[in-house]
DNA sequence: CAATATTTTGCAAAAACTTGCAAATATTTT
DNA sequence: AAAATATTTGCAAGTTTTTGCAAAATATTG
């Protein structure tokens, strides 16, 4: 094994475990407690992770890099929804990801060969698309309200109405088939109905758990959205109701 | 075979696996070690691959190993240019900070009770910010550079045109004397050359190692800068003719 | 405090790299 | 086509880097 893909597993299993020991590296990667400590101390003078006692644990520019690294549960509700999502994916398209949770675990599963622009006001989905090489990110700058980790601001809508994306992929806090999608922050359902307007198609792709809610802010109604994606399938009982609109 | 024939097979293989030892190349391409050695010399001097210590890795697959980064050693050059650089800050101010190393480290040791607004072009930098309170943040939108982590464009320098920030931390390659401060990409010296523009004062922050560096694209010379803040004392010989410029 | 675990240091062996050279192969010239 | 020339390949010897180990020193735990 190499040094450097050695080094490389260090960093993707503390991007997930946050703190490991040296012992179980050793065993892992199957070199000696040694060799192990001269990998770590080259990662941490590297400033890519911090050592400690006995073993490692993640640095906050590592935490940056790693995201919302507890991932997607196998087999789980939102799993099943990417899986979908992904479908929609062409080469060459140019989609539109806005900050939630949901567009961030899609970016990340973006086929490597897959060759996208991808427009974003989120940094941290901005920097899940790093080793997407064959992925261009254009970023939309304004205020980064931290609590949701995406810039918002007029200058983001001034950016978005020189584009007209093929795709967007909207994320809401709820859906209901009277009260359509809503959102908890009256700002970013602003931005969502511009972003909305600066693609030909409007994809939203949620669990089961965000059907039937309303929350205080309607982005718009379901007539409007072009294709609901969830976990369940598409003549669910729970879907009835939603008119006008593609279930996948 | 043909050497062309091999070299071809190297990438291919390559393009998959990410990272070959070359054991594993001379058994698969039938020739000896050396030939491969040599195969593997040439293609990273085509910039097609990387040679490591008993293999090749493709050229992204270092994107986070690759020596760019230098983490803050308790005691350390980085760690006393830090603390310098944070005399300069005060309540209220508006500053920029660009996508150096020694930004974002900077960005996280900013007191939790300042209060400030960041403007800047790096996402992680930006992400850095999270848990400052006090800390608003005005991210700077455009294409993002996946390997700088930036983002830059005709928006970012846009954007600047209508910014006055107080402070420009700018991050750099290289300071001499004579050649002023320089950087290794194009585009990226020109976005600071209009960082610059934008601030009142600019403040350049560096290590030791990094003066008498030149790189390909300078900045400006050193009499553009208002403050020079090292790890060395202000009269050390090593600083001796930087005029023009406060040296902290 | 003693026992245990971890870290540091020094070292030898193994692996990888570098260099120079001769033989083999490919290409060019006649 | 044969001869001359250039390039490539494989090898051996010497050098450097990496790895694993053991002993000593230090830190942690009960």
């Amino acid at each position: 094994m190499l040094k450097e893909e050695r080094q490389q597993l260090i960093l993707e299993h503390l991007k997930t475990a946050k703190k490991i020991n040296l012992g179980d590296l050793s065993n892992m990667l199957t070199v000696s407690y040694d060799s192990v400590r001269r990998d770590v101390i080259e990662l941490e003078d590297k400033g890519l992770l911090k050592k400690v006692h006995g073993g490692v644990v993640s640095n906050s520019y590592l935490n940056i890099l790693s995201g919302q690294r507890k991932g997607v549960k196998k087999g789980g509700d939102l799993e099943i929804v990417i899986k979908k999502a992904l479908k929609f994916l062409k080469n060459n398209q140019i989609i539109i990801l806005d900050g939630g949770t949901t567009n961030f675990f899609l970016a990340e599963q973006i086929p490597k060969n897959l060759t996208l622009t991808v427009i974003t006001n989120s940094p941290p989905l901005a920097m899940a698309l790093n080793d997407h090489e064959n992925v261009e990110v254009i970023l939309l700058g304004g205020r980064y309200y931290k609590r949701y980790q995406i810039a918002m601001g007029p200058e983001v809508s001034n950016q978005l109405k020189r584009f007209y994306a093929d795709l967007y992929f909207m994320g809401i806090n709820g859906i209901d088939k009277t009260k359509g999608l809503s959102l908890r922050n009256y700002e970013e359902s602003i931005l969502k109905q511009q972003m909305m307007s600066s693609a030909k198609s409007t994809i939203c792709c949620v669990v089961e758990e965000k059907i039937g809610v309303v929350e205080a802010y309607q982005i718009c109604p379901i007539s409007k959205l072009n294709t609901l994606v969830t976990n369940l399938e598409p003549d669910s009982i729970d879907l009835l109701g939603f008119e006008g609109v593609e279930k996948v």
